[in-house]
DNA sequence: CGCACTACTCCGTGATACTGTGTAGTGGTA
DNA sequence: TACCACTACACAGTATCACGGAGTAGTGCG
Protein backbone atom coordinates (compact mmCIF):
# COMPACT_ATOMS: atom_id res chain seq x y z
CA UNK A 1 0.00 0.00 0.00
CA UNK A 2 1.39 3.44 -0.42
CA UNK A 3 1.42 5.97 1.10
CA UNK A 4 -0.99 6.55 3.65
CA UNK A 5 0.56 8.70 6.29
CA UNK A 6 -1.41 11.79 5.71
CA UNK A 7 -4.90 9.58 5.74
CA UNK A 8 -3.64 8.35 9.60
CA UNK A 9 -3.76 11.47 10.83
CA UNK A 10 -6.40 12.10 13.52
CA UNK A 11 -6.91 8.31 13.22
CA UNK A 12 -3.85 6.99 14.60
CA UNK A 13 -3.59 8.01 18.22
CA UNK A 14 -7.27 6.50 18.30
CA UNK A 15 -5.71 3.60 17.23
CA UNK A 16 -3.03 2.98 19.95
CA UNK A 17 -5.96 4.24 22.43
CA UNK A 18 -7.79 1.34 21.17
CA UNK A 19 -4.95 -1.22 21.56
CA UNK A 20 -4.08 0.02 25.20
CA UNK A 21 -8.08 -0.02 26.24
CA UNK A 22 -7.45 -4.18 25.29
CA UNK A 23 -4.43 -4.76 27.54
CA UNK A 24 -1.78 -2.59 29.26
CA UNK A 25 0.59 -2.56 26.68
CA UNK A 26 4.30 -0.29 25.94
CA UNK A 27 5.03 1.05 22.88
CA UNK A 28 7.58 -1.33 20.94
CA UNK A 29 5.03 -4.07 21.87
CA UNK A 30 2.08 -1.73 20.48
CA UNK A 31 3.80 -0.82 17.06
CA UNK A 32 4.97 -4.29 16.19
CA UNK A 33 0.81 -4.97 16.64
CA UNK A 34 -0.01 -1.94 14.78
CA UNK A 35 2.34 -3.47 11.69
CA UNK A 36 0.71 -6.75 12.22
CA UNK A 37 -3.05 -5.04 12.20
CA UNK A 38 -1.63 -3.69 8.41
CA UNK A 39 -0.66 -0.63 9.51
CA UNK A 40 2.53 -2.19 7.83
CA UNK A 41 4.77 1.24 7.88
CA UNK A 42 3.81 3.03 11.20
CA UNK A 43 7.53 2.68 12.69
CA UNK A 44 8.62 2.86 16.86
CA UNK A 45 9.44 7.25 16.41
CA UNK A 46 5.50 7.52 15.42
CA UNK A 47 4.58 5.32 18.28
CA UNK A 48 5.80 7.03 20.80
CA UNK A 49 5.06 10.63 19.50
CA UNK A 50 1.77 9.58 20.08
CA UNK A 51 2.51 8.07 23.29
CA UNK A 52 3.97 11.06 25.07
CA UNK A 53 1.01 13.18 23.34
CA UNK A 54 -1.14 10.35 25.65
CA UNK A 55 0.65 11.15 28.58
CA UNK A 56 0.96 14.70 28.65
CA UNK A 57 -2.72 15.19 27.86
CA UNK A 58 -3.40 13.16 30.61
CA UNK A 59 -5.31 10.04 28.81
CA UNK A 60 -3.34 7.23 30.38
CA UNK A 61 -1.17 6.00 33.52
CA UNK A 62 2.21 4.83 32.98
CA UNK A 63 3.84 2.19 34.79
CA UNK A 64 8.00 1.32 34.27
CA UNK A 65 8.23 -2.30 34.66
CA UNK A 66 11.96 -4.17 34.18
CA UNK A 67 11.99 -6.36 30.82
CA UNK A 68 14.33 -9.03 31.05
CA UNK A 69 14.87 -8.85 27.46
CA UNK A 70 15.77 -5.03 27.42
CA UNK A 71 15.19 -2.19 28.85
CA UNK A 72 12.49 -1.86 31.16
CA UNK A 73 9.53 -0.85 29.40
CA UNK A 74 7.08 1.77 29.93
CA UNK A 75 3.47 0.55 29.97
CA UNK A 76 0.00 2.44 29.32
CA UNK A 77 -3.36 2.01 30.78
CA UNK A 78 -6.33 4.26 29.59
CA UNK A 79 -7.43 6.36 32.57
CA UNK A 80 -11.36 7.43 32.85
CA UNK A 81 -10.63 10.53 30.25
CA UNK A 82 -8.62 7.88 28.30
CA UNK A 83 -11.66 5.63 27.98
CA UNK A 84 -14.07 8.97 27.27
CA UNK A 85 -11.40 10.02 24.30
CA UNK A 86 -11.23 6.58 23.22
CA UNK A 87 -15.21 6.61 22.77
CA UNK A 88 -15.14 9.99 21.22
CA UNK A 89 -12.84 8.68 18.51
CA UNK A 90 -15.37 5.65 17.94
CA UNK A 91 -17.67 8.28 17.66
CA UNK A 92 -15.94 10.64 15.13
CA UNK A 93 -14.79 7.44 12.84
CA UNK A 94 -18.16 6.06 12.08
CA UNK A 95 -19.45 10.13 11.60
CA UNK A 96 -16.82 10.59 8.94
CA UNK A 97 -16.46 6.81 7.56
CA UNK A 98 -20.40 6.82 6.79
CA UNK A 99 -20.32 10.24 4.92
CA UNK A 100 -17.76 8.98 2.86
CA UNK A 101 -19.01 5.84 2.19
CA UNK A 102 -22.21 7.96 1.49
CA UNK A 103 -20.13 10.37 -0.81
CA UNK A 104 -18.90 7.06 -2.73
CA UNK A 105 -22.15 5.65 -2.80
CA UNK A 106 -23.46 8.72 -5.28
CA UNK A 107 -23.50 10.81 -2.73
CA UNK A 108 -27.61 11.31 -2.25
CA UNK B 1 -19.82 16.89 15.18
CA UNK B 2 -16.54 18.18 17.33
CA UNK B 3 -13.44 18.30 15.25
CA UNK B 4 -12.90 16.63 12.72
CA UNK B 5 -9.80 18.44 11.44
CA UNK B 6 -7.21 16.24 11.85
CA UNK B 7 -9.37 13.02 10.52
CA UNK B 8 -10.21 14.92 7.42
CA UNK B 9 -6.58 15.22 6.20
CA UNK B 10 -5.72 12.93 3.10
CA UNK B 11 -9.00 12.25 2.83
CA UNK B 12 -11.08 15.71 2.30
CA UNK B 13 -9.02 16.12 -1.01
CA UNK B 14 -10.38 12.52 -1.67
CA UNK B 15 -13.76 14.19 -1.56
CA UNK B 16 -13.24 16.82 -3.58
CA UNK B 17 -11.87 14.77 -6.36
CA UNK B 18 -15.01 12.86 -5.95
CA UNK B 19 -17.52 15.52 -6.14
CA UNK B 20 -16.04 17.17 -9.32
CA UNK B 21 -15.81 13.90 -11.25
CA UNK B 22 -19.59 13.54 -10.85
CA UNK B 23 -19.75 16.99 -12.79
CA UNK B 24 -17.82 19.84 -13.62
CA UNK B 25 -18.50 22.56 -10.65
CA UNK B 26 -16.26 25.45 -9.17
CA UNK B 27 -15.17 26.21 -5.60
CA UNK B 28 -17.99 27.91 -4.08
CA UNK B 29 -20.18 25.26 -4.91
CA UNK B 30 -17.78 22.20 -3.66
CA UNK B 31 -17.95 23.77 -0.29
CA UNK B 32 -21.63 24.39 -0.28
CA UNK B 33 -21.74 20.26 -1.46
CA UNK B 34 -19.21 19.18 1.06
CA UNK B 35 -21.54 21.28 4.01
CA UNK B 36 -24.38 18.85 2.79
CA UNK B 37 -22.81 16.06 2.66
CA UNK B 38 -22.31 16.99 6.22
CA UNK B 39 -18.78 18.07 6.34
CA UNK B 40 -20.24 21.23 7.61
CA UNK B 41 -17.61 23.25 8.95
CA UNK B 42 -15.48 22.93 6.40
CA UNK B 43 -15.04 26.40 4.96
CA UNK B 44 -14.18 28.01 1.25
CA UNK B 45 -10.64 28.57 2.15
CA UNK B 46 -9.88 25.22 2.78
CA UNK B 47 -11.73 24.16 -0.64
CA UNK B 48 -9.69 26.97 -2.70
CA UNK B 49 -6.34 25.41 -1.41
CA UNK B 50 -7.59 21.76 -2.44
CA UNK B 51 -8.47 23.22 -5.66
CA UNK B 52 -5.15 25.63 -6.45
CA UNK B 53 -3.31 22.12 -5.08
CA UNK B 54 -5.10 20.17 -7.35
CA UNK B 55 -4.56 23.00 -10.52
CA UNK B 56 -0.99 23.02 -9.62
CA UNK B 57 -0.27 19.23 -9.19
CA UNK B 58 -1.78 18.70 -12.73
CA UNK B 59 -5.07 16.49 -11.85
CA UNK B 60 -7.79 19.19 -12.85
CA UNK B 61 -8.38 21.15 -15.84
CA UNK B 62 -9.69 24.29 -15.55
CA UNK B 63 -12.54 26.77 -17.26
CA UNK B 64 -13.25 30.57 -16.33
CA UNK B 65 -16.84 31.19 -16.89
CA UNK B 66 -18.87 34.29 -16.68
CA UNK B 67 -22.10 33.87 -14.02
CA UNK B 68 -24.67 36.65 -13.70
CA UNK B 69 -24.65 35.62 -9.80
CA UNK B 70 -21.09 37.10 -8.62
CA UNK B 71 -17.53 37.47 -10.31
CA UNK B 72 -16.79 34.62 -12.75
CA UNK B 73 -16.18 31.17 -11.51
CA UNK B 74 -13.75 28.78 -12.08
CA UNK B 75 -14.84 25.50 -12.91
CA UNK B 76 -12.77 22.15 -12.99
CA UNK B 77 -12.88 18.80 -14.44
CA UNK B 78 -11.16 15.97 -14.20
CA UNK B 79 -8.67 14.84 -16.85
CA UNK B 80 -6.55 11.49 -16.87
CA UNK B 81 -4.22 11.84 -14.45
CA UNK B 82 -7.23 13.19 -11.48
CA UNK B 83 -9.36 10.10 -12.73
CA UNK B 84 -6.22 7.88 -11.62
CA UNK B 85 -6.01 9.93 -8.78
CA UNK B 86 -9.42 9.68 -7.47
CA UNK B 87 -9.27 5.93 -8.06
CA UNK B 88 -5.97 5.58 -5.91
CA UNK B 89 -7.85 7.38 -3.10
CA UNK B 90 -10.68 5.01 -3.21
CA UNK B 91 -8.53 2.32 -3.07
CA UNK B 92 -6.43 4.20 0.05
CA UNK B 93 -9.64 5.04 1.32
CA UNK B 94 -10.89 0.99 1.48
CA UNK B 95 -7.66 0.17 2.82
CA UNK B 96 -7.58 2.31 5.35
CA UNK B 97 -10.94 1.81 6.51
CA UNK B 98 -11.31 -2.30 6.81
CA UNK B 99 -8.45 -1.98 8.87
CA UNK B 100 -9.64 0.37 11.02
CA UNK B 101 -13.14 -1.63 10.95
CA UNK B 102 -10.97 -4.47 11.94
CA UNK B 103 -9.18 -3.45 14.92
CA UNK B 104 -12.15 -1.89 16.20
CA UNK B 105 -14.56 -5.87 15.86
CA UNK B 106 -11.65 -6.96 18.32
CA UNK B 107 -8.26 -6.63 15.71
CA UNK B 108 -8.39 -10.90 15.18
C1' DC C 1 34.08 -8.17 21.75
C1' DG C 2 30.78 -7.21 18.19
C1' DC C 3 26.19 -7.82 16.63
C1' DA C 4 21.18 -8.31 16.78
C1' DC C 5 17.17 -7.41 19.01
C1' DT C 6 14.60 -4.90 22.33
C1' DA C 7 13.17 -0.32 24.10
C1' DC C 8 12.83 4.61 24.64
C1' DT C 9 13.89 9.83 23.49
C1' DC C 10 14.19 13.95 20.85
C1' DC C 11 14.80 17.24 17.08
C1' DG C 12 13.57 18.49 12.77
C1' DT C 13 10.64 18.07 8.35
C1' DG C 14 6.70 18.00 5.26
C1' DA C 15 1.92 17.76 4.36
C1' DT C 16 -2.51 19.30 5.35
C1' DA C 17 -6.72 21.68 7.05
C1' DC C 18 -7.92 25.92 9.01
C1' DT C 19 -8.13 31.07 10.21
C1' DG C 20 -8.41 35.58 8.95
C1' DT C 21 -8.35 39.08 5.84
C1' DG C 22 -8.87 41.16 1.52
C1' DT C 23 -10.79 41.81 -3.14
C1' DA C 24 -14.62 41.87 -6.32
C1' DG C 25 -19.20 41.30 -8.79
C1' DT C 26 -24.41 41.33 -8.49
C1' DG C 27 -28.77 42.63 -6.68
C1' DG C 28 -32.01 44.30 -3.23
C1' DT C 29 -33.63 48.06 -0.32
C1' DA C 30 -34.11 52.20 2.21
C1' DT D 1 -27.09 57.21 -3.67
C1' DA D 2 -25.53 54.35 0.28
C1' DC D 3 -25.59 50.16 2.45
C1' DC D 4 -25.87 45.34 2.94
C1' DA D 5 -26.18 40.43 1.70
C1' DC D 6 -24.77 36.89 -1.10
C1' DT D 7 -21.72 35.04 -4.39
C1' DA D 8 -16.82 33.97 -5.61
C1' DC D 9 -11.86 33.72 -5.30
C1' DA D 10 -6.94 34.49 -3.29
C1' DC D 11 -3.36 34.38 0.03
C1' DA D 12 -0.42 34.67 4.16
C1' DG D 13 0.09 32.68 8.45
C1' DT D 14 -0.85 28.91 12.08
C1' DA D 15 -1.47 24.41 14.41
C1' DT D 16 -1.37 19.67 14.32
C1' DC D 17 0.15 15.49 13.11
C1' DA D 18 2.88 11.39 11.21
C1' DC D 19 7.42 10.52 9.99
C1' DG D 20 12.75 10.32 9.47
C1' DG D 21 17.00 10.08 11.60
C1' DA D 22 20.04 9.97 15.04
C1' DG D 23 21.22 8.80 19.61
C1' DT D 24 21.17 6.13 24.17
C1' DA D 25 20.65 1.69 26.71
C1' DG D 26 19.88 -3.07 28.18
C1' DT D 27 20.13 -8.21 27.14
C1' DG D 28 21.93 -12.30 25.08
C1' DC D 29 24.43 -14.89 21.45
C1' DG D 30 28.31 -16.12 18.45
Amino acid sequence: MDDLTEMLKGTLEGCVLEIISGEETYGYAITRRLNELGFTDVVEGTVYTILLRLEKNGLVQVTKKPSGMGPPRKFYALNDAGREERERFWVKWQYLSSRIDKLKGGGR
